[in-house]
DNA sequence: GTTATTCTGGATCGTATAGTACAGAACGAA
DNA sequence: TTCGTTCTGTACTATACGATCCAGAATAAC
């Protein structure tokens, strides 16, 4: 062994994916990430790989910390409607405050990439299912637990809970206004309507 | 007057949005517009000024194209549910045939620009509400027709359908399953149950 | 200490890209 | 025909970008 590190590896990649999420990919250049991670062309490419890699690490990592949040948010204690009203409220706020202008990362990533570059609509699909599995299973315990109607379609609510949000948070870029974005939940919610 | 234009500006601007639709606006590069339109560099300013330029009239003839298209599409002697499930249900055919996974070019130039670019934020926004207004004009004539409920909240709805087909158009970018659209359409639908 | 190994910053390279310049061709008006 | 104007294709420019290289610094093993 010899000389270690000297920055820290999951910090840089965090400040990366923040870079991607904001610019999308084309638009971040490598003095962008430079910048963002302070680390230096060399590091960052004895790291991590190339811009593209790079890329690909960020989602995951993305991935992993919106699969924690959706699923701490479905997990609480309360019924599922209030759940995924709270969940999306939450959204609602940080677009309207302007911290959540950005969208979603995995949308982003599927609105420039995923036409042009098999591997990210793959990596953008599996995103995807995972968190319609996650509402899936929420909307199954609930369903259990009474919520929902027995004869309601929980695969279908999940498929189209995740479509609704992207639609959301993507409307949300163009017109980040708090009455606009509460119409929209208030409709999408209707779905969870027993 | 002196030597006149050899191409026909209406058909070039086509091709160009079409190439903008398919790759984005920094994808496109100015080889990509010239090879679609089959023009010169110097022909293309000379007709639309630069890229960006040619960008905004690209996407003013989008905006224009799909409002009459959608007008048209709830325009139609049916119940206003039917004509909003015809008008999906061609989406998801584009969708899974292959011709409608470029997605929405509104949906992406939001997705690409709208953060960074307020010019861009604003002509989105202008556009989605002009589709919002031929939603909602559709759906007041239905609720005066006594399909939608008295008490329904036509703003709302329209608002509604169109984050909710934007979110089916970009879900569908990564994940062009039939079955899975229609089970998305399937609940988006319901916002028009009587 | 000494040495081998790894990290870091800056310089550098080749390419791709948006935009411009220019010369010649095509056309209408006289 | 002639002349002025506009169009068209090619060559060119300047720049930005991703990627690589290299020399020196820092550190652990001995």
């Amino acid at each position: 062994m010899a000389r270690p590190r000297e920055f820290d590896t999951d910090a840089a990649l965090e400040r990366a994916m923040q870079a991607f999420w904001a610019k999308g990919f084309k638009a971040t250049t490598l003095d962008d990430l430079c910048a963002a991670t302070k680390l230096s062309r060399s590091s960052l490419y004895a790291a991590f790989g190339g811009k593209r890699e790079l890329l690909d690490q960020s989602l995951r990592r993305y991935e992993e910390q919106g699969i924690a949040r959706i699923t701490a948010a479905l997990s609480r204690p309360v019924p599922v409607r209030e759940a995924v009203a709270a969940f999306v409220d939450g959204l609602i706020e940080r677009i309207v405050s302007g911290s959540g202008r950005v969208g979603c990362f995995i949308g982003n990533c599927a609105a420039e990439l995923a036409r042009q570059d098999r591997a990210m609509a793959a990596r953008v699909r599996r995103s995807l299912e995972r968190i319609e599995a996650a509402f899936r299973e929420a909307l199954a315990r609930a369903q259990a637990r009474g919520e929902l109607a027995k004869t309601a379609d929980v695969d279908a609510i999940a498929r189209f809970l995740v479509a609704g949000i992207q639609g959301l948070r993507l409307v949300g870029k163009a017109n980040p206004d708090r009455a606009a974005l509460d119409d929209i939940r208030a409709v999408l919610l209707r779905c969870l309507d027993p």
